[in-house]
RNA sequence: GGCCCCGUCGUCUAGCGGCCUAGGACACCGGCCUUUCACGCCGGUAACACGGGUUCGAUUCCCGUCGGGGUCACCA
């Protein structure tokens, strides 16, 4: 048999990184068994722009790597796989589902299911429908239509005796038939529900393992139950525990990020993305500028792996030892048994310390090419770039080492992409290193008359130059540098500072060194 | 509240009866390196929720308590 499994999310217009988990799982334990891995649009409640909302959902995966054999776009032999153009399929189930007497016509209104509802709280007892507008007849159809009543078909839920769930990550879970409802699964109108529709596509695509969120353990049930009354292999389960807020155990939402920004760790890592954004120009709003969202890592520059790699950390574990997973060695090592039953926590902090250690293992021109991405966003690079351009970058990159973690990084640096009149001087720094020392100015000045001599104009050269300028007159090395790359980058703080030298040239550092001068 | 799930450092986790004076990672705190920042290196603080069993021996097995969470729709 081969593993299918799937990821069914709703056309919401936004990835949420639990779901992505999720579908990692999904995609891994497929890929690891030599299966398939399918995406479904649960579109059952028919939002009018499907396409629109669905679009950043695709992207997301599209971005992450995460491929799907069948599905939207794709394509596939058991599609379509948007629910909504599957309705005679579902006809067909409820239709049968009624002739075996595993669901029947129900005609009771809303007011008088909540009159039951509320009986049965004031009596202390847990609520099970008495069935009185069941219809069961044609006939009796036909009465309750006549008062001018509306019918839904109902699950005819069996109300003893208990089932048995064996779940591939929880082991046996038991649930007692009497406490389940009789759900609607079709409504009047003839459209049907998500858990019909979800189990009739599951028999319909093969889909043989379920890996899904936890909140779905207690939908198990009533969804065993419409396989089996259909006539269906119930596929194995597997509860995935979701991913909770930081430092809680609450599931991690979207529309929480207010509550998450009191978190010192959630906040450094939304201020992060939200100085590069600001360089970009990017908007900001929690609906599409929100960690809990995967575009957001997108936008400011995180590379998929680490993501990915964190996410797959988030629950599961190889040995409890080793961390780092390349993508062939998740797929080879992936399994169920090994993922943990308790809720994670989502921790900013470990996810940016994959991150850097992606980043610090990737090839200076996979790097650049990530960087350039985000420098043309930014208007400080043409599309496409010019030679000197992509030198630049290189240099800038090389020089800056470790301290590029997001793409996005690299505008931290922009003062090498701009004109020497453009950038922008730092006013902390330049009263600190310039304005406050008496000695600031009369030292840079007498070195920029220096730099014309300077021969290479390399940082090793500079560096010898620097070291016998101070001695010559007496100073400190400290006296000089800190002046000198403020003056040259504006900044207090920045890579090394003969790098940064050469990197600009002569001309450049003469210009700035003028510039900073006349601050 | 009913049903269900879960419970090892702040966080992610290892541990499937003795190897545990509980290991790793992130974070945190010190120190080193150093022209700033970052990296790196060295060291440190820090956990088995509680109570009963079972056993020669429980973090590991069982029960209970407490705590946390999920779910109870004509949403998915």
């Amino acid at each position: 048999m081969t593993v299918r499994t799937r990821f069914a999310p709703s056309p919401t217009g936004y990835l949420h990184i639990g779901g992505v988990r999720t579908a990692l799982f999904n995609w891994l334990f497929s890929r690891r068994h030599g299966g398939q891995f399918l995406l479904r649009v649960d579109d059952t409640d028919q939002q009018r722009n499907v396409e629109a909302a669905l679009a950043p959902i695709l992207h997301g995966f599209r971005w992450l790597g995460l491929d799907w054999d069948e599905g939207p776009e794709a394509g596939g032999p058991y599609g379509p796989y948007y629910q909504s153009q599957r309705g005679e399929l579902y006809q067909a189930a409820v239709n049968q589902l009624l002739a075996q007497g595993a669901a029947y016509r129900d005609y009771a209104t809303a007011a008088e299911l909540q009159s039951e509802r509320e009986a049965a709280q004031a009596a202390g007892r847990q609520f099970t429908y008495s069935r009185r507008w069941m219809a069961e007849t044609p006939r009796e159809a036909e009465r309750f239509e006549a008062q001018g009543r509306q019918g839904v078909v109902r699950l005819k839920m069996p109300r003893d005796g208990e089932l048995a769930l064996d779940d591939l990550i929880r082991g046996e879970v038991r649930f007692a038939w009497a406490s389940e409802q009789d759900h609607v699964i079709q409504r009047a109108d003839g459209s049907c529900l998500y858990h019909l529709a979800s189990v009739v596509d599951d028999e319909a695509m093969k889909i043989t393992h379920v890996i899904r969120a936890e909140e779905h353990l207690p939908n198990t049930p009533r969804q065993v139950f419409i396989a089996q009354s259909l006539g269906y292999a119930v596929p194995a389960y597997a509860h995935l525990p979701y991913v909770a807020e930081p430092g809680s155990k609450t599931k991690l939402s979207k529309r929480k990020l207010d509550k998450y920004l009191k978190n010192r760790d959630f906040t450094a890592l939304v201020d992060r993305g939200g100085r590069i954004a600001a360089r970009l120009g990017l908007e900001t709003t929690a609906d599409t500028f929100n960690p809990v969202i995967v575009d957001f890592y997108e936008q400011i520059g995180f590379l998929p792996d680490a993501l990915l790699n964190y996410l797959l950390l988030l629950g599961w574990s190889f040995d409890g030892e080793r961390e780092e997973f390349s993508r062939p060695e998740m797929v080879q090592h992936f399994s169920l048994e090994r993922v943990n039953r308790a809720p994670a926590s989502f921790d900013p902090q470990k996810l940016l310390a994959f991150q850097d250690r992606a980043m610090q293992r990737l090839p200076l021109a996979e790097k650049a090419a990530r960087c350039l991405a985000l420098l043309q966003r930014a208007g400080l690079a043409g599309e496409p770039p010019g030679e000197e351009a992509q030198r630049l970058l290189a240099d800038v990159l090389a020089a800056a080492g470790d301290r590029v973690k997001l793409a996005g990084d690299i505008l931290d640096y922009e003062e090498f992409f701009v004109d020497d009149q453009s950038f922008p001087y730092d006013a902390a720094a330049v009263a600190k290193r310039i304005s406050g020392p008496a000695a600031a100015r009369d030292l840079l000045r007498r070195y920029a008359a220096e730099l014309a001599g300077i021969e290479p104009f390399t940082a090793a050269a500079l560096e010898t130059h620097l070291k016998e300028f101070v001695e010559r007159r007496g100073v400190k090395l400290g006296d000089i540098v800190h002046a000198l790359r403020v003056a040259v980058t504006g900044k207090a703080v920045g890579f090394g500072l003969f790098d940064a030298l050469a990197i600009l040239g002569r001309s450049r550092c003469e210009r700035r060194i003028g510039r900073a001068l006349a601050l």
